[in-house]
DNA sequence: TATCTGACGATAG
DNA sequence: CCTATCGCCAGAT
């Protein structure tokens, strides 16, 4: 019975080192488009067991409370981040 | 079953 | 750029 819970498990564990999406993009794989709460609510849960650091806000912008953490494992993924925000290829130069 | 909470998203001020 | 409000969904109590 795959829950969306275990549908955003999926998504966010079929993501590769360099790879970064948002909430909602994450939502929208699981097949919930407007859930992009509940997968946040997901990752917290599940802890290091999944890549949440290759999550972001809508925005762009970094989990709060994290933002250390994250910048520095998109950083060592290939990830350049700026004052708590993934510069992610493609949405702005 | 009802109510509250939260690692969200978008719009408005 | 930041804060505030509304809407949304899943999980916990």
């Amino acid at each position: 019975m795959t829950s969306f819970a275990d549908r955003v498990v999926e998504v966010v564990a079929d993501t590769r080192p360099g790879d970064v999406l948002s909430y909602g993009e994450v939502a929208v794989e699981a097949g919930r488009p407007s859930a992009a709460r509940a997968v946040g609510a997901v990752l917290h849960h599940h802890g290091d067991a999944l890549p949440w650091w290759r999550i972001v806000t809508a925005a762009g912008r970094l989990v709060p409370g994290l933002e250390e953490e994250q910048e520095r494992r998109l950083h060592a993924e290939g990830v350049p981040c700026r004052a708590g925000h993934a510069l992610r290829r493609g949405s702005r130069a």
